[in-house]
DNA sequence: CTCGGAGCCTGTCTGC
DNA sequence: TGCAGACAGGCTCCGA
């Protein structure tokens, strides 16, 4: 489900909820959540929330143990706070961590999210560089993109280049970007580059301010849905005049995803 | 390196 | 109403 703006809109609203709480139990209902030590968790105070690519980072470390509770989502995880700890009703619940004044429901139909307890930072930090932080320059993107063949919308995809793209995004990007999503990674132009990098900073941040996308059920951890959904281009509406020009969207599909764009503005 | 396909899972929607 | 098939926002593995 989640592409990087909807993990830091969890994260954000997580580090409201969680901040200095204690976990005084876990409860897990999966048995492909076996291999997560939840115990470990009991007892230790949430120090700060963050993002790294894709993944959930919960800081439960103290001055002798330091650890890190990651949580990365995939398609169909999602984490609910409730104040009172009463769980919302869904068959698909697969953990439950009680804190002092609520607790934290995970819930994941198709189980491909996964959890772990990180011991060094080093197990989470992404491989790609992340288009919401300082290190993404135009630069930096042009050295990533040089010589690589594959077309764009899937490289956009790849984690270890850049992390955070999901299917949504990458669409949206490279319309605003007005490139055509076949075109090789490798063969733009710097001021196409340009354009690349401009587009992803502008459409991601605007996503974030907005809390994400919700198409289906996407909602932060207070259930809040985000509202970016407003803004799609392309994404999701094949047959639909472009809202720029005068095309019509495509749906094409690369690497076995989806893809959707105006062949009229992406050149 | 790059691609396509399968697999992990389950739910929803479409067409017959 | 039933049922098969396609499809879904993520990611990894394999073989060609």
């Amino acid at each position: 489900m989640p592409e990087i703006a909807e993990v830091e809109t969890v994260v954000r609203s997580l580090r409201r909820r969680l901040l200095g709480g204690r976990i005084r139990r876990v409860e897990i209902y999966d048995p492909k959540l076996r291999g997560f030590d939840a115990a470990r968790l009991k007892g230790r105070v949430i120090r700060d929330v963050q993002r790294a690519g894709k993944e959930i980072v919960i800081d439960v470390s103290t001055p002798k143990s330091p650890r890190w509770w990651c949580v990365h989502l995939r398609m169909t995880g999602a984490l609910l706070w409730r104040p009172g700890g009463i769980p919302p009703t869904d068959r698909h619940l697969r953990l439950r961590a009680a804190l002092d004044r609520g607790a934290l429901f995970y819930f994941d139909s198709r189980r491909f999210g996964v959890m772990r307890l990180c011991a060094s930072p080093d197990e989470f930090a992404p491989a790609g560089i992340d288009p919401l932080s300082r290190d993404f320059t135009i630069e930096r993107l042009a050295d990533l993109l040089r010589g690589a063949k594959t077309a764009i919308k899937p490289w956009l995809l790849r984690q270890d280049r850049l992390v955070g793209f999901g299917n949504i995004y990458a669409s949206e990007v490279l319309f605003a970007a007005g490139i055509d999503p076949r075109r090789p990674a490798g063969g733009l132009s710097a001021r196409e580059i340009k354009r690349l990098h401009r587009a992803t900073t502008h459409v991601l941040l605007k996503a974030v301010e907005c809390g994400g996308t919700t198409i289906s059920d996407f909602a932060d951890c207070d259930g809040e849905c985000g509202g970016y959904q407003r803004y799609l281009k392309v994404y999701g509406r094949e047959g639909e005049r472009c809202r720029r020009g005068d095309g019509r969207i495509i749906r094409l599909v690369q690497q076995g995803r989806s893809t959707f764009y105006c062949p009229s503005c992406q050149q």
